[in-house]
Formats: C-alpha cells, sequence, structure tokens
DNA sequence: GTAGTCACTATTTGA
DNA sequence: TAGTGACTAC
C-alpha cells in the first residue's frame, strides 16, 4: 500500500509528456529534451518506474558521459527507492565498459588488470614511435596523430581500413604526414602489449568483445541488459552507438532503449559526437515513440525567446520551441567595452550591482567565457573586488604531475607490461639511469616485441646502471610483493616512501615541494578513504578483490575532479561555455561576444562549424535562470597583439524585444565613457517578481537628503554608515561588507543611495 | 645530467 | 603574451 503511494507520488510530479515518457518502458523511445525541461528528472523516474514495474534493477543498464551525470542520478534514484538504486548498471560509458572488461579482457587478448592510459601516456607513446620510425616530430605532430587515431577508433577504422581509405589517406598527405596509419598500427600493437587500454580503447574492445562474440559473450549481455538508457545522446559517436545497437538489436530483442538528448545542444563534434546518430536512430528503430520535452522550468521568458530566436538560425534541426509559463522577468543587459580589460572591470561592477539589487550569493552567478584564456581578465577585477572565486577545468588533482608519479609507481607493481609507467619513473626521482640506457631499453623492448620490464632481465649494462637498475627492480618488486599481502593504501605507502619521491620533497625545502607532499599525503588519504570504505552496496560483488590495488587505480583513472566541489566558501563560477553545459545559475554573464572569439575565427570557415558555435551559444544562454548578462569588447589582447572585432554575430540575432534598451550592435566605438547599456529597471513591488526580495527594491534618494549619521544602501559597496560628508559634498562611508578599506569616499552628487531607516 | 636559450604555436574537453 | 619543447653548452 505504501509502495502504491510512492507511486502515485512520483508520477504526480511530471508534466504529461514527461509522464508518457517515463511510463513508456517497452520498445525504443526517444526523448528530445529542450534545456530545462526536467530532462534529469525524466530519466531518473523513468529508472524508478522500471523497479516500480518489478523490473531487477541489475537488468537495467544507464550511461552517461560525466561522472557527475551518473551520480547525480543515482542519488536521485536512492532517495526514491533506496538501496535498489546501486544495483542498477548506472556510470559513464567508459566506468561501465571498463568495468565490464575486467572481467572479460582476457577473452580478446588483453590481461583483465589492464592499464588505463590518459592522454598523457598515449602521446607518449605515440611520441616514442614517432622517434622509432625516424620521422620529424615537427611535421609529426604528437597533439595531431593522437587525435587522428582517436577519431579512426571512434568510427571503428581499423589501420588497415585506414590504408584503403582513400580519402584519408589523401588528408594525411596533404598535412605531409603519409605514415600516420603506419603509427596508428604500430600504437595498437604497442598498447596490447603492454596490457593498456586508452580511453577510445575501453570502448573499442569492449565493441570488439561483443562483435567477435567468444564464447557467446554478447548473448550473455543482452540478457543481462534489457532496458538500456542512454543520456546526452547527442554527444555519442559512431562507435558508441554501435556498441548500443549490438546490445539491443537481435533476434527477439524488446528493443527497450530509450535515448534522452537535445540536438540543439550538440557542442563536441570536434571530439567525435555526431547528431547523425539522432537522425539514424528512427531507422534502426523503427517502432520507435517520440517526446518532446518543451516546456522550460528553468529561465524567464525572455532568457527562453532569446534562445529560441538565436537557434532559428540554424537551418538543420530537429524541429521544437522551448516555451515556459515562468513571468516574463529581467530583459538581457548588453555591456560594452572598449577594451577586453574594461569589459573585465565593467562586468566586475555589474556583479556587485546585482549582489547587492537582488542579494544574490556569489555561487549563484557564473561568468562563461568561449576559450579559457579570457579568464584572466575577470580574475583579475574579481579579485580586486574581493569576491571570491573559482574557475572551474583547470589541472585536475589526478593530472598532477607528483599524483602521477606515485601512481606511476603503483601502476607498474600491477602491470609490470606497462611501459608507460615505467619510462616516467625508472629515473624519477634520479638514480642515475640516464636517458642512453632508456633508450637502448626502448629500442631492445620494441625489436623483440617485449615490454621493457622483461628487457630488463637480459639488458646489457655498465656495471654502474647495473647497481642502479637493481635498485629500481627491488623497488617495484617490493611493491609487488606488498600488494598481495596488504591492502592498497598500505601499498601505497611503502611506494611513496621506498620511491624516494617524498624524501626529495622534503629535501627541495621550498613551498612548492610542501605543496607537492601535501598532494601526495592527499592521494594516500583517498587511498585510505577507499580501502577503508565500508559501507556494503548491497548486491554488488563485494570481496577483497574490490579494495584491492588494481581497483582502485581503475576507478582514479576514470576520474576528474570535477567531483571534488567540497568548497565551503561562497564562490562565484568561472568557466568555459562548454564545461557549463547541464549547469545552471541565477545570473549568467557571457562574456566575449566577438566575431572571432565566439563564434570562435575556427569555425569562421564551415557552415557546419558556425552552427554548432550557435548551438554552443544556445548552450550558453539558457544556463541562466533570471538574469543574463552580454558582453562584448571593442578591442582585445589576443596572442599579444591588439585586435579590434565586430560584436558577435549571435547577438544580433537575439530580437529587440529581449533585450533591455537595444544598441545598434554595429555603432562605431563611442568615445564616451563606457557604461552599462541600457539601466536596471528598478523592479516592481510585486511579490511574484522573482528576486524582488526585502530590501532589495533598491530606491536612490535624492542627494539633498543624504546626511551625517545615516545608514544607507549603496549598490556597488551593500551597507554602509555616513560618518562625514564635506564641503565640496563628498561623504566619508564605512561600509559593513567591505574586508578591505570599508571606509569610501563617495561624491554625493553623482553617487546613487538610498536611506536606510530602521 | 642540467641550465639556459631559442623558436614556435595558439578553441572547446570527457573518460 | 605565455607556455612548451628541442637544442646547445657546460
Amino acid at each position: 500500500m505504501q509502495e502504491m503511494k510512492l507511486t502515485e507520488s512520483y508520477l504526480n510530479e511530471l508534466n504529461d509528456v514527461q509522464k508518457e515518457a517515463v511510463t513508456t518502458i517497452n520498445g525504443p523511445v526517444m526523448v528530445i529534451a529542450g534545456p530545462g525541461s526536467g530532462k534529469t528528472r525524466v530519466l531518473t523516474y523513468r529508472i524508478v518506474h522500471l523497479l516500480k514495474s518489478q523490473i531487477p534493477p541489475w537488468q537495467i543498464l544507464a550511461l552517461t558521459f560525466t561522472n557527475k551525470a551518473a551520480r547525480e542520478m543515482k542519488d536521485r534514484i536512492e532517495k526514491l527507492v533506496g538501496q535498489d538504486a546501486y544495483k542498477v548498471w548506472a556510470g559513464t560509458f567508459h566506468s561501465i565498459f571498463a568495468r565490464i572488461l575486467r572481467v572479460e579482457a582476457h577473452r580478446i587478448g588483453f590481461p583483465n588488470d589492464f592499464s588505463i592510459y590518459d592522454t598523457d601516456d598515449s602521446k607518449s607513446l605515440i611520441k616514442e614511435i614517432i622517434k622509432s620510425m625516424n620521422l620529424d616530430p615537427k611535421v609529426y605532430n604528437v597533439g595531431a596523430i593522437r587525435s587522428r587515431i582517436s577519431s579512426a577508433k571512434s568510427n571503428l577504422i581499423t589501420p588497415k581500413m585506414y590504408v584503403a581509405n582513400n580519402e584519408l589517406i589523401e588528408q594525411d598527405k596533404m598535412n605531409r604526414r603519409p605514415m600516420t596509419y603506419k603509427i596508428y598500427e604500430k600504437y595498437l600493437e604497442r598498447c596490447q602489449r603492454a596490457g593498456a587500454m586508452d580511453f577510445d580503447d575501453l570502448l573499442l574492445q569492449m565493441f570488439r568483445l561483443l562483435y567477435q562474440n567468444p564464447d557467446n559473450i554478447r548473448e550473455k549481455y543482452q540478457q543481462q541488459f534489457k532496458y538500456l538508457m542512454v543520456d546526452e545522446f547527442q554527444d555519442t559517436n559512431f562507435l558508441q552507438y554501435e556498441i548500443l545497437k549490438l546490445l539491443s538489436i537481435y533476434n527477439g530483442s524488446q528493443n527497450n532503449i530509450c535515448i534522452v538528448g537535445d540536438d540543439a545542444q550538440s557542442i563536441y563534434s570536434f571530439r567525435g559526437a555526431t547528431i547523425e546518430n539522432i537522425l539514424q536512430f528512427a531507422n534502426d528503430f523503427p517502432e520507435v515513440k517520440t517526446y518532446k520535452l518543451e516546456q522550460n522550468y528553468r529561465s524567464t521568458q525572455h532568457i527562453v525567446q532569446a534562445a529560441n530566436d538565436v537557434i532559428t538560425f540554424n537551418k538543420k534541426q530537429i524541429k521544437k520551441e522551448i516555451w515556459t509559463d515562468r513571468l516574463s522577468g529581467n530583459k538581457i543587459k548588453l555591456i560594452k567595452g572598449m577594451s577586453d580589460t574594461e569589459e573585465g572591470r565593467m562586468i566586475a561592477n555589474a556583479i556587485i550591482e546585482q549582489k547587492n539589487r537582488y542579494s544574490l550569493s556569489n555561487s549563484e552567478i557564473a561568468i562563461l567565457y568561449r576559450t579559457n584564456a579570457q579568464s584572466r581578465v575577470f580574475e583579475e577585477h574579481l579579485r580586486r573586488q574581493n569576491i571570491a572565486y573559482r574557475i572551474y577545468g583547470g589541472l585536475s588533482f589526478y593530472q598532477r604531475k607528483e599524483v602521477k608519479d606515485v601512481l606511476a609507481y603503483l601502476r607498474l607493481a600491477v602491470n609490470t607490461k606497462d611501459d608507460e609507467a615505467l619510462k616516467r619513473v625508472i629515473n624519477y626521482p634520479k638514480r642515475g639511469i640516464g636517458q642512453g640506457t632508456t633508450n637502448n631499453l626502448t629500442k631492445l623492448a620494441d625489436d623483440n616485441g617485449i615490454s621493457m620490464w622483461e628487457c630488463l632481465a637480459q639488458i646489457q649494462l655498465s656495471p654502474r646502471a647495473k647497481t642502479s637498475m637493481g635498485k629500481f627492480v627491488g623497488i617495484i618488486k617490493e611493491i609487488q610483493k606488498k600488494a598481495v599481502t596488504e591492502d592498497a593504501y598500505k601499498t601505497a605507502l611503502l611506494a611513496v616512501k621506498k620511491s624516494g619521491i617524498i624524501d626529495l620533497f622534503k629535501s627541495e625545502n621550498s613551498l612548492e615541494a610542501q605543496n607537492r607532499i601535501e598532494n601526495i599525503n592527499a592521494l594516500l588519504d583517498g587511498i585510505q578513504e577507499f580501502v577503508e570504505d565500508d559501507v556494503l552496496d548491497e548486491g554488488e560483488d563485494i570481496n577483497k578483490q574490490e579494495r584491492s590495488l588494481s581497483n582502485f587505480l581503475q576507478t582514479i583513472s576514470l576520474m576528474t575532479d570535477q567531483d571534488n566541489d567540497n568548497d565551503q566558501v561562497d564562490t562565484l563560477t568561472l568557466l568555459s561555455v562548454h564545461s557549463a553545459k547541464g549547469l545552471e545559475f541565477k545570473s549568467v554573464f557571457v562574456v566575449g561576444l566577438e566575431e572571432n572569439l565566439f563564434p570562435s575565427y575556427m569555425s569562421l570557415s564551415s557552415p557546419e562549424q558556425l552552427d554548432e558555435e550557435r548551438r554552443l551559444f544556445y548552450v550558453a544562454i539558457t544556463r541562466a535562470e533570471e538574469i543574463l548578462t552580454l558582453s562584448y569588447a571593442n578591442s582585445r589582447y589576443q596572442y599579444g597583439q591588439m585586435k579590434f572585432n565586430d560584436p558577435s554575430r549571435f547577438l544580433e540575432e537575439i530580437s529587440d524585444d529581449n533585450i533591455e534598451s537595444s544598441i545598434t550592435i554595429k555603432k562605431k566605438p563611442e568615445f564616451a565613457t563606457p557604461k552599462i547599456l541600457g539601466k536596471f529597471k528598478p523592479l516592481s513591488s510585486n511579490p511574484t517578481t522573482p528576486l524582488a526580495v526585502g530590501a532589495n527594491n533598491f530606491q536612490a534618494n535624492p542627494s539633498n537628503d543624504i546626511k551625517i549619521g545615516q545608514n544607507v544602501l549603496h549598490l556597488k559597496f551593500g551597507k554602509g554608515f555616513v560618518k562625514s560628508i564635506d564641503e565640496r559634498r563628498v561623504a566619508t562611508i564605512v561600509f559593513e561588507n567591505i574586508a578591505e578599506n570599508p571606509e569610501k569616499r563617495i561624491m554625493l552628487n553623482y553617487a546613487r543611495l538610498q536611506i536606510l531607516h530602521d
């Protein structure tokens, strides 16, 4: 009975279309979900509905792109159904496939405890291959080759198919890199030999496993995963879709696959995502039922309308129009600076003004930019104004050198064939194994088709190098031994000590070294936490193995640190538009809206890429719940040169009705003091106005009314006390919330101050 | 083995 | 401008 009630209550929280999408659990379903339309809610409630319909949790496979999205989903399901949530197979494509490959990899020629190569490892290996082939590393740009290999894998193009493909070969010739296919071939060999998979391999090898179907492994997983769900389907690449098809299309299949996505938010074509998959879906699953979630619960009218305005300029799209029944709210504000510096200053001022007017906390505000390089100016001005901020998307914790070095010791202990790990630490900290020795080793290993570790036994060494090498091998063996008898934490502790990394930093005695020691300690803490985690996820196969070193290594190699936002401080967020996808803020600033920047100069040559930039802009503006401010600068420093760019075409695409006090975009630079274009409209006292909260109904008093001893409100500085006024009508006001120099001298003739009576 | 110098390049990013 | 990687000289 209780359960019945719960069932009803969760369905009642959905609108009609959402409810349909949630309760249609048989057959293929496609949900086109506009921004802010309750996509996550549909996904989670659908899983809840499956569980309530007596579907065993382990038959449900829910795939996302980020750990964060997966965690959010699991947490929400747990709130509704409890522990069963953890028996659902929910996670990122990569983590779920890695989990399966840990059990099955031996069937396709990989060890079950394969290493995972991150992008740095891949690059380092490719670099080595280029060198071994005596190719010019300037022409054979490592990054370019890596992404070429990556996209070949993502499109299921083997080296053989690569050579046979005229288009690819022609492209490589044009780029003066005709040997790319050969590098690709060697790279695959080397990964296999090292027992390592890169990120693309986690998908590719999963595909191979299902496709080659050793021991009918495909049927096993087809039988297990009867219900598939995919989030952000517009971000899937060819390979991912092929895997999904292998799992869901077969004789007797119910085709219970539900995809959720939005073609208008497809912004990752540069890493292989293709909207074709959405369009193809209806062909592959002709029975598909399509639901469009068009009601936006996030943003106020003008923002939603502006988003619609802009996206209509893209021709190729699934027709839909988002709408909202929220209040019309504020119009979009436009800020123009003469230079990038000034843009930064004006944005910082506008932020302070908004904070005071609407009593926003820092965490309700975000600044979005097209390129990360733009963050600096804003940082400077925010710091100057004493606004706490944090930047999304810097170097992740697990990418720090010292952390990776420690991990390399552990990786090597788990899988000695891991050449990239070996290269990292064989002479770090320095133990007298020089470049020459390492080069010989690499070459010998390559010539014999074995791993470097296996070569160590046979390589000829000078007596000196021999002792050093002996020491190194001893350390690794010791770590290995520890790993057998002890848990991951104790093993890692030993590795840190024996490797000499900590001693190295201790002797350095600098602030930076201190920092690195702290990071290593943080890593150790993390490992300890992993080991001591005694929360037993019911139903999962928990045995000693799960706490093993190799398991820990897998877990963290698939992690980024966008997870660690355990911030105590109230911070404003600075981030690129790409990384803002999926997030929302009360007030959003989209900055640097200039031609050649947003849209990026890289995209101007092709209409497809320009459309993607436009979708990116669409994503940017739909992050805002109530206040949206757009800005551009007449000039800015790019690559050390002053550049003059026109305002972005996207600004013109928003209809004037949605912009406060429209200005002519293409107007010549003004010489008057730049100011916020379009004044803030005084808020109505209507209590339903989203942001009108009590005292923030700011209304300036005539400056003559300001007297000594009064409490006043200033839009920029907040609440203050008038200490004195001099003969030139300059008031000295002490502001409560300003930590440094709370005393400001305010010119009353210009200031807008509201007298506070209490 | 390392410090110093020069030349080159330059979106977006998850796992 | 700023960061990186390769090369040179000790």
